[in-house]
DNA sequence: GTTACTGCAAACGATTTGCAAGTGG
DNA sequence: CCACTTGCAAATCGTTTGCAGTAAC
């Protein structure tokens, strides 16, 4: 239950632009990978530490796809499609990394303990915007649970951008209140 | 924008326990597509009120194979598959039904515009529960998000119920911090 | 009668699994 | 040397699509 020193120092973390201080995240989040391969006997190969690095080296989303192309082109590091599901599954396991679906796409996010993310996503175009909203976590976090301990929050908020209120403006061919119309977003 | 009569409207069918109110709420959503379907010259069928009905008689999270069963035990109205997805998309079009992804698992739960969805989700079991979080639903209400229209949210809280607290301190064999195990929770 | 919808089956994409070969401890 | 991992390919799962028949308008 070191939780919240923990959670203090990732949200430092948040705040990090030098490389240094990138560098302390990925170390961070190195040693916690460490720490639960010794324990469980498990192997330290170096496809999951680049893995990791890459991971880390993103910033915001990423598919399976984008992340396997990073890791053969730019780390002239190629592995498999497998070895990135299994990997990505274990870093979801220790908090490393967090999946989200958008309109049915995966995609994944480095996230090291550092679990509120609050997105807005448009529901006609499906783009998704990172988003800072004080407020609504520190609301969150004084919340108390019942039986339950929290450790971390994805909140989503659904909605039209600007740019596809213009759109819909323009159309508006359909009487629904919403004004959401037949347009894709699956 | 007449966003906020509906709102309210909904917030008092979140309270509504007897046949009557319930039933209400299904005429109202029936209304919503009535006038979708007439204003696109889609058809009115069969199909589409008795998912509606069936959707909207299910109380909590659904799978798209419960709703079937329900509609061909239940209604002796047997639909296919793919008739169930279409009419689970148009549905979520029209904002009359909200999709959910658990751990892999896709849910769906009907909605009439009440998009406030608080889920409280244990990482090691999978256990979802809803979650009545006023102080949180209102810090998001008061929030404004620029140049966008929001329409609903959903937020996810993670982190290990009371159950799974105690089948991990009995184990309590690995060293994590989070005290997450490599328990199953794909 | 025209056009949209349904159901079926096939296709598809994302993820998992089985197995043989490889490698870390 | 043993057990865990990897990579490959096959299998599986959830979802979409093409097409022929059917039904709404």
């Amino acid at each position: 239950m070191s939780l919240v020193s923990l959670k203090s120092c990732n949200f430092v973390a948040g705040f990090m632009k030098t490389n240094d201080m990138k560098e302390s995240v990925i170390t961070a989040a190195e040693r916690i990978l460490d720490s639960f391969l010794e324990a469980n006997n498990h192997r330290k190969t170096p496809e999951r530490y680049a893995i990791l690095k890459a991971v880390y080296n993103i910033s915001g989303h990423f598919s399976l796809e984008q992340l396997g192309e990073k890791l053969s082109e730019e780390y002239k590091f190629p592995v498999s499609r497998a070895t990135l599901y299994n990997t990505l599954n274990l870093f979801m396991e220790l908090r490393l990394v967090i999946r989200h679906r958008f309109q049915g796409r995966t995609m994944y996010e480095a996230c090291y303990d550092n679990n509120s993310h609050c997105h807005q996503i448009c529901t006609i175009c499906g783009s998704v915007t990172e988003l800072k909203a004080p407020l609504i976590v520190r609301a969150i976090d004084a919340t108390h649970f019942k039986r339950f301990r929290k450790d971390g929050f994805t909140l989503y908020v659904y909605g039209v951008c600007s740019a596809c209120q213009g759109k819909l403006a323009r159309k508006k061919k359909i009487t629904t209140k919403t004004s959401i119309t037949n347009n894709e977003q699956r």
